[in-house]
DNA sequence: CTTGACCCGGTACCTCGGTACGGGGTCGAT
DNA sequence: ATCGACCCCGTACCGAGGTACCGGGTCAAG
């Protein structure tokens, strides 16, 4: 598949995947006789992922572990799973205040027919804030 | 409280805070005499908010707006449950996608003793991917 | 065999979200 | 009264993640 269906496949310009080739997220693929890149189909699900994995707020490098991992990442068992267990307690952290948010966010829907001020939305208080050095009054 | 102690307590720039009372993210606090900024405690959870937020994925422009439902949503109660609504859709979205990565990660660590290929780790077919309309960009 | 759409590499430029710098005023402990 | 730490505003600069532009080659339908 050549560099512009790629791109539309996945809804990404084509210099993107220039730019991931370059930083290493996307595998140089094979050439043309003419030196068009030729990219199995695979690259559009990989540019998905890179896509929706910055959507939940991971950056280029992070992806770019994940993506390792996701090839049966390295080749030690203890390496692979010391790095895959690392993750694993962020997404879950991820998880639990995107759940509270969304706890909030349903309080709010259940009593905003109440005058502003009496309306129920603890969005401020629904994320994990480790690390408090001092209490926060609120 | 003045700038610098709001800065420390929630981990941040000084500079950010000014930076976000120009984007219209923190309030401006009332002045003293001579021109200091005089922060309520709650800045501090703003803040810490705002950082968060950002780590699951939410540009300023998405914080500003939960900021707003944080303090109640629009007056009106249906603009103010339509708003919430669309936030709480785009939460459970990304809630999923996040529990397929997990799991994908969890039956990494099940077969991460295998050799590379034999493992099992779908993170690539962990997101859900419907085409998306418009791009991110950060 | 031409014409429009597409691809190449190289380099310049852009947005977002900050962060630093500079020149000057203020606070409070000594 | 002075000195270090802190604050003010304005403006310049930075890194991440792209995006655009250029001059040139390629492909395929007419």
């Amino acid at each position: 598949m050549r560099t512009g269906e790629v791109a539309d496949r996945a809804g990404v310009n084509i210099q993107t995947l220039r730019y991931y080739e370059r930083r290493g997220l996307l595998a140089e693929p094979p050439r043309s006789p003419t030196g068009y890149r030729d990219y199995p189909g695979s690259a559009v699900a990989v540019l998905r992922f890179v896509k929706r994995a910055q959507e939940l707020g991971f950056t280029l490098t992070e992806v770019e572990e994940l993506l390792e991992l996701a090839d049966g990442g390295p080749a030690s068992c203890d390496a692979a799973r010391h790095l895959a267990e690392t993750h694993i307690v962020e997404l879950e952290r991820k998880i639990a205040d995107l759940e509270q948010m969304r706890a909030s966010l349903g309080a709010l829907v259940a009593t905003c027919q109440r005058p502003r001020a009496a309306r129920t939305c603890a969005l401020l208080d629904a994320l994990s804030d480790d690390v408090p050095l001092t209490q926060v009054q609120r």
